[in-house]
DNA sequence: CGGCATCCTCACGGATACTG
DNA sequence: CAGTATCCGTGAGGATGCCG
């Protein structure tokens, strides 16, 4: 529904909000459990298909290939098929998706500085 | 179910596991997007839980309390009530927290800097 | 091997209402 | 104002099967 307030609203400040908007989708795309682990998996070489989904502990074929498909949209991951038979398909972070992946590291340095707080903060707060 | 491997483990290994799974359970919990949004909110002020609210935009009460409840159970947010009436009750960032931010607050950077690639990726996508 | 479609379940999350 | 409980619909996501 568009009310009449967004009608008067300058060109400028639709632009804004538009890229706000966007904004909020990418964030809500990449900050999900499964994208985050699969981009630390990627690491710095590039994964076919079936090494992700050894290597991404627990993810099911079905939300792989989904999420991969949405990294692929969003300019995060290259994907390139062989055409041979069997078919060989190898995923590999872009810059845009290395620049993610430094921002990931950040996220996994963090858990496991904080975990021994973490604990403690549990036990704590089970009384 | 225990296995017979798990039975021979070293209580070394069994420690290193252990701390795994808990740094996997830890990033479930943070790698979400009401959980970020919401430290992102928290800022390096404290915050009353109206405030949040008002600023989580789109959060629902119930998404709110429940992801307060989870910070503060893993010690990332303090939780302070004021015995008055009508209730008071304000959040604010522990050190863990605050050092969670720090990367939050390299994600939102990335997602600026990054959105004309992604958006000329999402054209490139749709052909 | 990797992708896609289908079915089916259950838990995530919204709306509402009641308490202190 | 903040928290908790209840109800309930929707969609995320697992399992399975078939195709190129």
């Amino acid at each position: 529904m568009v009310t009449k307030q967004q009608l008067k609203d300058l060109p400028e400040d639709a632009d804004l909000r538009r890229a706000d908007s966007l904004a909020r989708e990418i964030f809500s795309d990449v900050a999900n459990k499964w994208a985050l682990l699969i981009i630390e998996a990627l690491g710095d070489r590039t994964r076919r298909f079936s090494e992700l989904r050894d290597e991404v502990e627990g993810v099911s074929h079905k939300m792989l290939t989904q999420n991969l498909r949405m990294l692929e949209r969003n300019g995060l991951v290259d994907r390139k098929v062989h055409p041979t038979v069997p078919p060989r398909v190898e995923y590999t972070l872009t810059e845009a998706g290395r620049a993610l992946r430094k921002t990931v590291d950040g996220l996994c340095d963090w858990t496991h500085r904080y975990l021994g707080h973490i604990e403690d903060a549990r036990r704590r707060f089970g009384a």
